[in-house]
DNA sequence: TGCCGAGTCGGATGTACCGG
DNA sequence: CCGGTACATCCGACTCGGCA
């Protein structure tokens, strides 16, 4: 008995990809059957039979078919679809089930580009969609001549925030890697082990074959976390965790604990300032303030992200109140004042240095809640120049602005 | 201990696409 | 045409080691 799936993605060719890793992963043969060019129709079988039958439908919100509706019905918190969905055609034919997520990455996995999908990957954990994340490792920059100029890796923090995503929503939540094309062969040599796709294909097979996840779940587990050692041993400077640092706060419960945790280990954290965004003199000293306070590293020092343990709270709270007075209001004071758990904060340049080009970066709050589950509270100091409008915006509807 | 060059790494930038 | 979104580099402030 076949199973009738449909891939949704943003295009066709990540259609195709995670049309072909299907086949792969059953070691199954595709065969393309009469169908529309615009809406492509697929059997895989291997030598016992037709397996699925698979329907291509290339970019998102093209169909009748919402799947935003979809994942909005089962609570996701964001707007944002993945490269590939796989779902699931129910008996009726008037419904989906979402199976599967995926997203191919090959871009270099630099600055905000690494946690540039981490969005993706909230959204589908926090429903308690598999998710997938295929990235490569070892891609090289090129300067304006193409000649390479270096080999460049993710924070280790990033693949680390889809194993405590994983944990904390009790879901498959994976980074799988594999040596980038253009990487060096000492760098393949380097990440030899910890390459993953026989391991993903194993658990592709087991999400749509529905059948009990294997060992691949575990070895994919593993392999993020050597990688992560990995990135972080072969940093120039200690300003991420370390060795087995990274084991140990990943099998920390609690947001309490992990906050803790990291006192203990002493990482403190502060602003990077890089001048490159106006600021006002006010931002300068809330920057100070939160020295003072006494913020903690996540992990790495130099992503805008940071913790204040619960007791320290208090004094953020009158801080805030003597810098800012009556222009911030009584009610939040109180809330910062009141917090009996750890308060995450995250840093966002609001806008670009041309104050009409604004994109604040929305993927911070999903890294942290990646790392530290819905239990957290988050505050988000948006800085930065705004167009005046913004402000006005800002007074009126904070909820429009954010959008 | 102050200067300098190389390398690192967060984030700024360029470009494409899409829907209205 | 324009605002919104996304991807893929590219840029340059910062750090650190070497050296006087």
């Amino acid at each position: 008995m076949s199973t009738s799936l449909r891939i949704h993605g943003d295009n066709i060719i990540e259609c195709e990809r995670m049309l072909f890793l299907i086949a792969n992963s059953f070691s199954a043969t595709v065969q393309r059957v009469i169908s529309s060019p615009y809406l492509p129709r697929f059997e895989i079988r291997d030598e016992s039979g037709l397996l699925f039958t698979i329907e291509l439908l290339a970019g998102h919100g093209r169909w009748n078919i919402n799947l935003q509706e979809i994942l909005q019905s089962y609570g996701a918190p964001l707007r944002e679809a993945t490269d590939a969905i796989v779902t699931r055609i129910l008996p009726d034919e008037q419904q989906e089930e979402i199976l599967l997520a995926c997203e191919f990455s090959s871009a270099l996995p630099a600055g905000n580009n690494a946690w540039q999908r981490n969005g993706r990957a909230l959204t589908c954990a926090a429903v308690g969609i598999p998710y997938l994340y295929f990235a490569e490792i070892g891609g090289v920059e090129l300067d304006e001549n193409r000649v390479i100029k270096a080999p460049r890796f993710p924070n280790p923090i990033i693949p680390f925030s889809y194993l405590t995503a994983s944990k904390l929503f009790r879901v498959v939540c994976l980074p799988i890697y594999s040596a980038s094309p253009s990487s060096l062969k000492t760098i393949r040599l380097r990440f030899d082990q910890v390459f993953g796709l026989e391991e993903g294909q194993r658990l592709v097979k087991c999400i749509l074959g529905n059948t009990l996840i294997d060992d691949s779940y575990e070895k994919l587990t593993q392999k993020a976390l050597t990688i992560i050692e990995i990135l972080s041993e072969q940093r120039q400077r200690i300003d991420t965790l370390r060795q087995k640092q990274w084991a140990e706060f990943l099998n920390l419960e609690t947001s309490g604990q992990k906050a803790i945790w990291l006192e203990q280990n002493q990482v403190k954290w502060s602003k990077k300032g890089a001048d490159k965004v106006v600021i006002t003199q006010t931002f300068k000293r809330l920057s100070r303030l939160f020295q003072e306070v006494g913020c903690l590293s996540i992990g790495a020092k130099d992503i805008p992200l940071c913790l204040i343990p619960p007791q320290q709270c208090q004094k953020l709270a009158e801080g805030l109140m003597a810098l800012y007075g009556s222009s911030i209001s009584a009610e939040f004071i109180k809330w910062i004042a009141s917090l009996n758990l750890p308060l995450i904060v995250i840093w966002i340049t609001g806008f670009k240095p041309r104050g009409d080009d604004s994109r604040p970066d929305r993927r911070l709050v999903p890294l942290a809640r990646m790392l530290f589950g819905n239990e957290v509270n988050i505050l988000s100091v948006v800085y930065g120049p705004a167009k005046a409008g913004m402000w006005t915006m800002l007074q009126n509807s904070p909820q429009l602005l954010i959008r």
